[in-house]
DNA sequence: CTCTTTCTGTAATGATCGATACATAAATAG
DNA sequence: CTATTTATGTATCGATCATTACAGAAAGAG
């Protein structure tokens, strides 16, 4: 047997051996992190916000996170973690297209508005204007994010499509474009301050189209 | 007759006397100051960025609008006067509450694509994040901003309920938010590099279920 | 225990931030 | 013309930015 191989821990532990072990809760601190880009967006969140809300000194930030930019990306990760689940598991676990587009619209007016857990207002991705700023590497991570959103729908639509839910004439890709463009306005709506009930008289709204959409007849007549 | 009264520009005109004029065109550089705060937004634009596109020393800049976030206060201004044509034009021109609808989101689509002059994409006031960075005062223009457009939705929409276009029954808040997340939703679809003919057809999407949205009856069905 | 390794706190780095002091240039009033 | 008034260019202010030396502290390995 290789012990030396086998017994050490390769990718799930830290893999530290020696030495003084990390005083501070690195997923906490994440957390903190994470919440304060939230809220302030990636430039106006300074690295003595961050050590403040993180209760670390700057040498162990970077210790741990190696740099602000890296730090964000691992924070827009932790989120997309902790909160796409919310999001899209009634998307996931609906049983037609249908239903899984109301769901989205339903659970992302609930998480939007902070009512299912003590989050910020409004999407960390959808209101991340770090693209716009100069940081290439956190545009590109977040312009990647926002892809998702699109992706699943059409994904979902083109299920649908072949399991006869809606006809295959259905332009899943615009309808797919106005389904992201509800919730992303939703994301604008809930960090000025809209309500859940607001929200969610919105996807109602959104969804009372669902039938003319996905019809076959003319499309351009208003 | 009072001379030194009558004589005098009061309101119109700078009213200066005497000394040197300013060297350069105020317009012009507040455009430009308009283009690089809607490009990068308020805190990731800098002096030297804005003294750089305007072509004038700070001194200069300080002496014509005070400080940064009076400039941007006059960007956004600037920016609203000069856009805000473009979009809402067909709105207020159109005979029915129905085509002012339909006529803000194909307009919005065009304008915020930059198809229709040279601009940045997407809104100025809706993608702005200076409400968040504790800037109080200019979170505070921006938001009133933003509220522009709910208000006169609900006022066009509470003016076809009086002509009988749409049913005493339209929940027209609802209405109004609905419709309002589209416009939001396009501006980030339009940051993202969505293309006028993407925005044209979420705009027509979500005008395919008008009729149904103003129609009388049960509302939460789906 | 000692040694080694790693983390932590203090303090400082050069760069850049928004905002100005100062002297000079420029243009009008008389 | 001279006197006055205002804008401009240079150069700089203190504050803050992200980042990092440095030395001491803490904990596992032996």
């Amino acid at each position: 047997m290789q012990k030396s191989d086998e017994n050490r821990k390769v990718d799930d532990s830290p893999a530290r051996s020696r030495g003084r072990p990390r005083a501070f809760d690195r997923e906490a601190a994440l957390a903190q992190a994470t919440r304060l880009f939230w809220i302030k967006g990636f430039e106006a969140t300074s690295i003595a916000d961050l050590t403040e809300a993180m209760g670390i000194g700057s040498p162990s930030l970077y210790a741990a996170f190696g740099s602000k930019e890296a730090l964000y990306a691992e924070a827009l990760r932790h989120y997309r973690e902790d909160n796409e689940a919310l999001v899209w598991a009634g998307f996931f676990s609906a049983g037609t297209a249908r239903e899984a587009v109301k769901s989205l619209l339903m659970d992302s007016a609930a998480v939007l508005t902070g009512c299912v857990v003590d989050i910020p207002r409004g999407c960390m991705v959808t209101l991340s204007s770090v693209g716009s700023e100069g940081y290439v590497e956190l545009g590109k991570l977040v312009r990647a994010a926002r892809t998702v959103t699109l992706d699943r729908l059409k994904l979902r639509l083109n299920q649908a499509i072949s399991g006869g839910e809606i006809p295959v004439s259905t332009d899943v890709h615009a309808l797919a474009r106005f389904i992201q463009t509800v919730q992303n306005g939703m994301s604008i709506l809930a960090r000025d301050g809209a309500s859940r009930s607001e929200l969610e008289a919105v996807a109602e709204l959104a969804m009372l189209g669902w039938d003319t959409r996905t019809a076959d007849a003319e499309r351009g007549q208003g």
